[in-house]
RNA sequence: GGCGACAUAGCCAAGCGGUAAGGCAUGGGUCUGCAACACCCUGAUCACCAGUUCAAAUCUGGUUGUCGCCUCCA
């Protein structure tokens, strides 16, 4: 298994700290609002990863949390914290909010046929563990408290920007409007650990903690759910990309600080899905989500399948073109699988030799694109069905595109059932007519219901209808 | 301003020094009354410039463009 490690900046072969056992986290998302399809597509990949490293053979334990604890600032640029606006927006208690939009991620991923992560823990969950690790820093003098708040000391480090080579100076505060500089800290890129004090007074959730009452830092929570989980390694450690610099640089600082050794060997980032005006976000208002697509028509394995067809590691640009063109392939491939029978016998052979295409493919960086035409090129191969449906069953267990369900039966769109009864009858009397090679009764039967807005169409199975 | 990533046909994309896989779309054709479906056929010298080499999309240097990060985001 070769694969991308942004710490190096090189694919490199991937070795677990323990054989054969893999410790991976993910940074999942913070749920005041619905994930849209530019962050599902992180976790379509990881999704990706993980089964790849199961179908490797690779015992996988796979830890998310849910951030359910505000962020310091909000999408919108209010200067407000984030689950706390949520609650505002919809008139809801802070964990109200929190439950729906959990349940409501949880949903995607279903629908998407994102495997659920072993352990998701909500960082509300381990306040404990955050203070704890909070105060090992503070003996450590890795911390220091200004201002009322516990905040990280990073002139500490040999080395902060593990990711890259920036230097401090040229860094700058406050690029974006919405954020002043905390002239508490020491360092320019020193970060809080513990709130007791904020500019965002009304925090909903506070708890008790040897400084104060108040609530954890943003980067403290992955560190300390992945130490309560993990212990003292982890190999691998995921995210969006727009999360290297500050927060998986922070995370390093503090977890290495407090264990006192490297922690996390292979860092995996997720380019950003795009759309013509730049990254897809929501801060800007109108944004995609599952259900909105689903709204539209669309299948969401289409949407996998629009990921997997493209690499982690570029940004993807979403149109609903690109998208057509993918529900298209989508269709077509599921429709040719279908048509398999369950005969002849397995060739071992030619079993192996695909796998192990595969396999290759999958252990090359993730080449998902690969992995996806390995499909075409096996179905167009001169073996046995079964051996075809064997080797797709094996695939789908790591595309997991549906590949075996079979087309969705077609059907009409809902209308009332009198409408319905009405088309089906037309398309009777034009089968009919069509039997008697009366074709200009046939046409005229098919254009009465395309100005009803009916549309006909013979396919080998029969006539289908659509509305126009 | 600093740091980083990316750049192959209309779109997605493979390629890892030996002369451009695959998919979708488009166009042409076959076929069942026509439309549709299905099937067959159809396309690029790889952002640009310079260099290394017998040989470069693949290596090196530079340029350009796009995107991201610089304490909210996947």
């Amino acid at each position: 298994m070769r694969i991308y490690n942004t710490l190096t900046r090189k694919v490199e072969d991937f070795v677990p700290n323990e054989e054969g056992k893999v410790n991976m986290y993910t940074c999942g998302p913070t749920v005041y609002h619905f994930a849209h399809i530019g962050n599902l597509r992180s976790y379509i990949m990881e999704d990706v990863l993980e089964k790849t490293l199961r179908y490797l053979g690779y015992d996988v334990k796979r830890v998310m949390n849910i951030t359910d604890v505000g962020h310091l600032s909000s999408d919108a640029d209010t200067g407000e914290d984030k689950m706390l606006e949520g609650a505002k927006r919809e008139h809801k208690t802070v964990m109200e909010i929190a439950k729906f939009y959990t349940d409501a991620f949880f949903s995607d991923m279903a629908k998407l046929n994102i495997k659920m992560p072993d352990v998701i823990e909500p960082a509300t969950n381990c306040i404990n563990e955050f203070i704890n690790m909070i105060s090992v820093l503070l003996e450590k003098g890795y911390a220091y408290i200004a201002g009322d708040n516990v905040y990280f000391d990073t002139s500490k480090l040999d080395s902060y920007y593990v990711f890259s080579s920036q230097s401090e100076n040229e860094l700058l505060v406050g690029v974006r409007d919405d954020v002043e500089e905390d002239n508490n800290k020491k360092n320019k890129s020193d970060f809080v650990l513990w709130f007791t004090k904020s500019k965002f007074d009304n925090q909903e959730l506070k708890w008790d903690s040897p400084w104060g009452v108040g609530y954890p830092g943003w980067h403290i929570e992955c560190s300390g759910i992945s130490a309560k989980h993990f212990g003292e390694q982890l190999d691998i450690h995921c995210g969006g990309i727009d999360n290297i610099f500050p927060h998986h640089t922070n995370e390093i600082a503090q977890s290495e600080a407090y264990l006192g050794h490297k922690w996390c060997n292979y860092w995996f980032h997720v380019h950003h899905l795009i759309d013509k005006q730049g990254k897809m976000s929501k801060s800007k208002g109108d944004f995609l989500t599952v259900s909105l697509l689903e709204g539209k028509g669309y299948n969401p394995l289409a949407y996998r399948m629009f990921c997997l067809q493209s690499h982690y590691r570029k940004p993807l640009e979403f149109s609903f073109d690109a998208l057509d063109n993918v529900v298209s392939a989508y269709d077509k491939l599921i429709k040719n699988i279908s048509k398999l029978k369950e005969e002849g016998e397995v060739s071992k052979e030619a079993f192996d030799s695909f796998k192990e295409k595969f396999t290759d493919a999958l252990s090359n960086d993730i080449n998902t694109s690969m992995a996806i035409t390995i499909i075409y090129d096996l179905l167009k191969a001169d073996i046995s069905d079964k051996t075809k449906l064997e080797l797709i069953k094996d695939f789908d267990y790591v595309l997991s595109l549906g590949l075996l369900a079979g087309p969705k039966e077609e059907k009409g769109p809902e209308v009332d059932v009198a409408f319905e009864k009405y088309i089906i009858d037309k398309i009777e009397e034009r089968k009919a007519a069509k039997k008697a090679k009366d074709f200009a009764k046939a046409d005229a039967i098919r254009n009465e219901l395309l100005e009803k807005g009916v549309v006909l169409k013979d396919t080998r199975e029969g006539t289908l209808w659509e509305l126009n």
